[in-house]
DNA sequence: GCAAAATTTAAACAAGTGTTTAATTTTTTT
DNA sequence: AAAAAAATTAAACACTTGTTTAAATTTTGC
């Protein structure tokens, strides 16, 4: 019968921190036992596989990675106002979890199966709409004429690369952990004002 | 004696082959060996452990890396067209080699010895003095009032984080890879436009 | 052409890999 | 408290890992 839960969540808590500091390929199942404090059969009996455990961690990592878009995109706001809405609450979350933007990206670029993970993680994105809001925007002339796609492009390189950059601007520029977040806080005052700047232009010739 | 150099050369290749598609941890060294066509030992012979290979192709993927910022910031050209001549460089390189930026900022946060490799890489690029450059356009008005540092994580972002989404961004919207390469393109325009506006405001309230 | 040097190979090394088996301990059910 | 079920462990599995050794081959210098 079911017994305690925690073994089973120390064990996802053991794998997510150790796959995303030394990711899926740098790290070994005994790895991740050792942080767990017991036996490497231990994570086989609950998760059959490295494999399968890694899966579902990402699968979780994945959700969270898109979760502000989610909230944002779902609620009853302008455009103008969500995006700065989502500037501010992704980078609030990243600040928090700075190696889940590295984690993310690297997996899916390294993926050994060529599988897509589209629609399961994608299709919450599609039914808030954003996009038709987009295009009715554009239509009205209330945003610049950037495809959905580049507008994405746009955003997630202003939000994600920053956090995923953080060891190579320290070193870069030769600061500390307390200079760097600093720099972040103020990129994301930067970003905002950039992006609504040129998304929504003010002063349109007539 | 020194014989035919192509050996060592071929396994370089080769290396830097599979060190950037599969990673550090992604690959074994009998994986280099058998895109050589050779045998492991060999790899030892030359370069004495997969780890020192592994040094050397980072080395000359960091120096390709930082080869567009160094040729642009050695111009003489004024801030706004060293800007607009760094992000058409960038890219079109980019465009050749979209692996390398994932390959760099992975190897640099993974880095397992916490030796920072600043000095060596770096010194070339505050050599050019755009430092000193970019500080005169501010003191006279030119530019706007951003750390240098600021600025830096600014371009960056725009620059790399494309390349390094490929995947995700192809996922994502479920396009195949000519019509990122268009986007891609589109891209560099729009940040163009986007950082030099708002790098270089022009109608500054008196 | 011959000896020395350099290159390349096959094989072995110890250590580490993910996974499985079977036994042991702990918990649950009755 | 006894029996059944679940959780945990130690040990072994077959295989891969990076590296080394020693032998074989090729190239070089004379």
């Amino acid at each position: 019968m079911k017994r305690d839960l925690s073994t089973e969540e120390k064990i996802k808590a053991a794998a997510k921190k150790v796959f995303m500091t030394k990711g899926f390929d740098g790290c070994s199942v005994r790895d991740i036992a050792k942080e767990v404090g017991s036996n490497v059969a231990l994570l086989n009996y609950y998760f059959r596989s490295k494999e399968k455990l890694f899966e579902l961690i990402f699968e979780g990592a994945m959700s969270d990675f898109l979760q502000a878009m989610i909230e944002v995109f779902s609620s009853d706001l302008s455009l103008k106002e969500k995006t700065s809405l989502l500037i501010e609450k992704e980078f609030d979350f990243f600040m928090e979890h700075p190696e889940l933007p590295m984690f993310i990206l690297q997996a899916i670029q390294q993926n050994k199966n060529e599988v897509p993970l589209a629609p399961p993680f994608f299709e919450p994105i599609a039914k808030t709409r954003i996009f038709q809001q987009i295009e009715a925007a554009q239509a009205k002339g209330e945003m610049r004429q950037i495809s959905l796609r580049n507008i994405t492009i746009l955003l997630m390189s202003n939000v994600h690369y920053p956090f995923m950059s953080k060891k190579l601007t320290q070193q870069f520029h030769g600061i500390d952990e307390a200079t760097l977040q600093q720099d972040l806080l103020a990129h994301k005052a930067y970003v905002k004002e950039m992006l609504i700047n040129y998304l929504f232009p003010q002063n349109q010739p007539a």
